[in-house]
DNA sequence: GGAATTAAGTGCGAAATGGTACAAAAAAGT
DNA sequence: ACTTTTTTGTACCATTTCGCACTTAATTCC
């Protein structure tokens, strides 16, 4: 692992996964784990109660380094909320992907966003983009833009789900998989924002049962 | 603190509805028209980013007034977000007390809700409990208390609905009243985000269209 | 007219906030 | 050893923020 030896001139190595010998002063900070630090500060209390004190002292970095490596605020709650649709992506991706039947699909998609919403040890955390949408994307045009991405992403990805049932007959003929892809997302909504009221996980997931009878009945 | 501490011994008179022959100076401003321009403010920006120089400003009351008249910030936004409930609740009490078509109710239902969330000078100004439930709700257990009020009032007024369809013969045998009332629910957050997001109205209608599509289908 | 009462208006102040300048520190290159 | 480069840590600044004392103004009651 210790490739310390000069770099090759004539060798056109991929960047080393380790050890990528910076030049300066090295860092006191992994960049990875102080943006998720701050994105549990930014769930929590979202955009404007967030101070940069409270951010210096979860990430253990002070301002001035918080700056530099990710920008002025508002930089650093974009890319707490990028990082937040990358983990959600990553943790219902298979799942979207995977041929499964519609209800068990569905089952697992639901299981895995009560996860994300009800997890954190100061309450449930909800969801990063349903607490964006209602606060900073009206006056925001770059953060609105995300939103309306995260929000037709997860549209999509049901819907493809949906369409996908009704090839293999797991749907009756006149289904609109497109509405009920916009059913799926809107139980996704109002589960998170019950789940940020601290609605407990059982009502949660009754709901979840309710929905997914019509959704996936839907005769 | 359950009694009132002093009371005219004589005057056990009711409120008198006009010219409460005041005693001191009389207010420059009127609490009503106030408290809506307070309202308008937290509803665009939130909790947080709304200070109390911008709600003097909008008030035109200065910050002592402000604060003798609804007391400090928290309270003046609980105030605000009780009158957000009222008025709401009374836009919507007469359609849900009709006795019309299913159909019918609910998409007047729909239309009202558009009108509140799309209105607003500045952009469409959202859902006022889908804001709080997502910012301040987690941390305020008397601000949580009221969110899930409005929740549940909603969920109760949809299940009133599809209840009293199905006794009508409007839905099938197998209808759930509460899990369509959950997704009736849900339909309304789900177009408050969206509304948040900017997201035009005719997609707002058309996504209303579609779940009204499945939740009316009776087939 | 004067006391009492209620609200408006000015302004203060302590704390917090976002952002930055600047020097010290820790590493690599020469 | 000395320079270069990159980051850290301290300290600071201008502004904003919330809340409140205190004075002034307007009105009713006696």
């Amino acid at each position: 692992m210790v490739q310390k030896s000069k770099r090759p001139p004539s060798a056109a190595k991929i960047e080393a996964p380790v050890a990528p010998k910076r030049r300066g002063r090295p860092r006191a900070y992994e960049p990875e784990v102080a943006l998720g630090k701050a994105l549990d500060l930014f769930r929590r209390d979202g955009f404007a109660a967030t101070s940069l004190d409270d951010l210096s002292a979860a990430t253990g970095m002070n301002r001035p380094s918080l700056y530099g490596a990710f920008g002025d605020k508002r930089e650093l709650y974009i890319k707490s909320y990028q990082r937040y649709r990358d983990d959600a992506r990553a943790a219902m991706v298979d799942i979207f992907r995977a041929d499964a039947p519609l209800r068990e699909r569905l089952e697992r998609i639901y299981r895995i966003a009560l996860d994300i919403y009800l997890s954190g040890e100061s309450g449930p955390r909800g969801c990063f983009t349903v607490m964006t949408a209602a606060s900073e994307a009206v006056s925001d045009p770059g953060i609105r833009t995300m939103v309306v991405e995260g929000l037709t992403e997860l549209d999509k990805a049901f819907g493809i789900c949906f369409r996908h049932a009704k090839e293999r007959g797991e749907l009756p003929e006149g289904a609109d998989p497109a509405a009920l892809a916009h059913l799926a997302s809107a139980t996704i909504h109002t589960i998170a924002i019950r789940a940020r009221a601290r609605v407990p996980r059982g009502e949660l997931e009754a709901i979840v049962k309710g929905a997914l009878d019509v959704l996936c009945a839907a005769k």
